[in-house]
DNA sequence: ACCTGAACACCGTTCAAGT
DNA sequence: ACCTGAACACCGTTCAAGT
């Protein structure tokens, strides 16, 4: 058992259950072992919510890093993948940003990840024609608008068919329209 | 001490420090009794938690029953006041939104309550001449943005200037712009 | 009717003792 | 070096006993 193994399981009960769900008891019957284990690797449970975090944020850095990097130059097309990862992304986005509600550590490598992921929209929706300022203003607002779903799903279960409008939405009055 | 001396306590809490922050011991110290006391009026805890439900479920009714029955007929009008009205109930709003992420009661609530809501945000957006599917599908995405400030907060501290925007945007191309 | 106080289960935490 | 097992504090819960 190594301190990595406590990290994966706690990861995995991170992104399935969220923060809570990351009990020191339930880890060890998990693994196999009695908690006394887990304080030999640790020197409490925040040590362990720490390296947490900063397993995420390496994730989430190479996650957008990639994004920039991408081999599209097209601005539309990088939104569109900045949506997917959105989606895949999801659970442990969610559980993170749920978590920094009541974390300022979790709070503040939210804040850091987010300062990069809207960096990286703010620069598409200027490659469609957008000055600086408004760039920067309707990514917040569009990434709100997807985070946002995590706290009002849609009304008649299933996501809305026209989910993705959001695009065309924030996009009204540039190249695309 | 009644039980409504309680569930007011208890709702303050909830506003203030989420529903983790409710707790019985804590309470019971605020209220000058033991927490026997609180089992006397209560079953359990979830009775409590049930009752802040019911109470937060009327007073959101009634504040959106007021917004639909106001004055004023001007569309734009109504939705600056509901954009309002979410910025006064928002410690509130936040708390039971969080909440109903890890529970289906809370969850039922929230949903229920967005029903009214979005019923009204929409007939709004019908009143500057979206036809209905495309009213409802932005009353949801305009509710998800300004509900996504709550996990997602203006990156330079304090909210920014064009916060309003929003309607702004979502109006883009209606009897407004 | 309303509350106290002691007890219990649960979970995070500590630590002496084992291998 | 790595783990066990017993102990403790904390909080939700129960309940017999008080007024």
């Amino acid at each position: 058992m190594a301190r990595r193994d406590w990290i994966e399981a706690a990861y995995q009960e991170l992104a399935r259950a969220g923060e809570r769900g990351v009990g020191i008891n339930a880890l060890a019957a998990r693994l196999g072992v009695t908690k006394g284990s887990f304080y030999w690797h640790f020197k409490d449970r925040s040590e362990l919510m720490g390296a947490l975090l900063d397993r995420w944020a390496h994730e989430r850095t190479d996650e957008v890093l990639a994004l920039a990097l991408g081999s599209t130059p097209d601005p539309l097309e990088r939104l569109r993948r900045i949506q997917a990862l959105g989606r895949e992304v999801a659970p442990v986005d969610r559980a993170m940003r749920l978590w920094a509600q009541h974390s300022p550590d979790a709070e503040e490598a939210v804040r850091h990840a987010d300062r990069a992921l809207l960096g990286h929209i703010a620069a598409c929706l200027e490659g469609l024609g957008l000055v600086p300022d408004e760039a920067r203003l309707r990514a917040l607002l569009m990434l709100r608008t997807w985070v946002g779903g995590y706290l009002v799903p849609a009304p008649d279960g299933g996501e809305a068919p026209g989910a993705d409008r959001t695009l065309d939405i924030f996009l009204a009055d540039t190249a695309v329209s």
